[in-house]
DNA sequence: GCGCGTTATCCGATATACGGATACGTTGTT
DNA sequence: AACAACGTATCCGTATATCGGATAACGCGC
């Protein structure tokens, strides 16, 4: 009856994948995440991943009907659907960092004209958990559901300078795409950048993720001196022509990061 | 080898249940759903969902690898990841209602002193999409990551009056949580209320989801004349005892909502 | 009316996930 | 401190749920 059972590390390779997995779970979150980036047709999931159309029927179909992803009816595009964000937010609500850096948040989004977010970092984009927009100034594109790689903007630029060394080894072998002409693509200026911004503790962007906006960027530390996100002030990219406004804004925004670390338990000093 | 394979459509039973479906991927995401809800240990989540705890623990393996739950270490208590937010915030991106009503939040939130939420309803209960929250008046748990079922506050009442009848009967005969005591929990006194909301186009309650505030709340329809979500302005509970504030604040709220419902296509009469 | 691109469904074989049992680690209690 | 009790991790045979090729319906443009 018990057959070789040929499954425990299968012979040969030193065992580079580990056995079978829960393979439908994966792929249905893989799934997600690609419809996540970019929603569109059965067909195209299909191929972005390489799974055969049956299966990603049966995983879209299951997906659908539980409301986590939503079929435009005449169309047949798939986009993200609403259970998703019900259970999305829930990460806001045990965030220590973020309950950490409201109020300061807040503060900071009383003393300017300009939007106040928090960001930390997810794979190999800066998302947004926090965003204070000044009413009345609307900058697209600044707000949730818009993630942009690290290596653009200020936000992500810190964040990625004070990772470890070989998370930005990683990071800059990957592809660099770029969103504006103004965006840093070469690994080695991108280096140097990060090296200039890790040691100033801050970092200043314009116009490489959108023309017409600029942003500054400092990283929020825990309490073992680990980045876990930044505070990031963006305006239009004619506000920050102005000395005096970008030394405000900078002032603010430091006091900002230092007051949330400092909250979560970091200390200055080694 | 080939045995029957007594599979197809079980006889007997007229096919009560749809056969086998992609069990572990619904398993999955009960279990995001249930830890996006109750945070907690293992354990609990196994007892709650009445899965075996090997299963539960290969589930729960596999999501943590992903990031999309995350454990914290010295306690072993599970909440949502930072992944599933990025997933979900992709919601957001292609949100119509929210894009149509953007601009006119915007101006809402500067007209008064007061929290102004768009929300829409995902089963029993009536999610944030977007909160403007205006600084410095900290009202908790009236953000992001905080849904309340329908029967409370004036955000779900709203939603839950416009829904089709059978949808009501079926979420009352559901539980009936209270959040303080002056949360409505008799069917009958509810179904009271939705008419009456029904009737004025709006909702006003006060203290019954946290006690020291108060909600105003009007719906949005689209073009097929649904309501598909609706617009909610917050504030302190005694800032309600004022009849002139009050006035205003319904001004701008039935404004606002009606303006959204515009851009969505919706036309007065019919 | 015809053909192409896309979506829906069938079905048998087999790899895959289930869950009882067992072993390990950690926390709280007398 | 030592025990007890609970929570967590892992093993393994078996049944069964899942895979994917093939085929059928659909809709759209020409």
């Amino acid at each position: 009856m018990v057959q070789k059972k040929q499954n425990a590390r299968r012979g040969g390779g030193p065992a580079g994948d580990r056995g079978p997995a829960l393979k439908g779970v994966r792929r249905s979150l893989q799934v997600l995440e690609y419809i996540a980036l970019n929603p569109g047709r059965a067909t195209d999931v299909a191929a972005g991943l390489n799974v055969s159309w049956a299966t990603l029927h049966r995983t879209l179909s299951e997906l659908e009907q539980g409301g986590f992803v939503t079929r435009e009816a005449d169309t047949n595009r798939y986009s993200i659907g609403a259970r998703m964000w019900f259970i999305g937010t829930a990460y806001l609500a045990s965030h220590k960092m973020l309950e950490a850096a409201r109020p300061y948040l807040d503060d900071a989004a009383e003393s300017g004209d300009y939007t106040v977010q928090l960001v930390e970092r997810s794979g190999r984009l800066a998302v947004t958990l926090y965003s204070y927009q000044t009413a009345g100034e609307v900058i697209t594109k600044s707000t949730y559901g818009y993630h942009f790689p690290l290596h653009c903007g200020s936000k992500g630029q810190v964040l990625l300078a004070y990772c470890e060394a070989e998370d930005i080894d990683e990071y800059l072998a990957g592809k660099l795409e770029s969103l504006t002409p103004e965006t840093i693509t070469q690994p080695k200026a991108l280096r140097q950048r990060l090296k200039e911004i890790k040691a100033q503790g801050y970092a200043q962007t314009i116009g490489d993720v959108q023309q017409f906006t600029g942003s500054l960027s400092a990283p929020v530390f825990d309490r073992a001196h680990q980045a876990v996100g930044a505070v990031c002030f963006i305006t239009k990219r004619s506000a920050l022509r102005d000395e005096a406004v970008v030394e405000a804004m900078l002032e603010t925004l430091l006091r900002t990061a230092q007051s949330t670390s400092l909250a979560l338990g970091w200390r200055p000093g080694g």
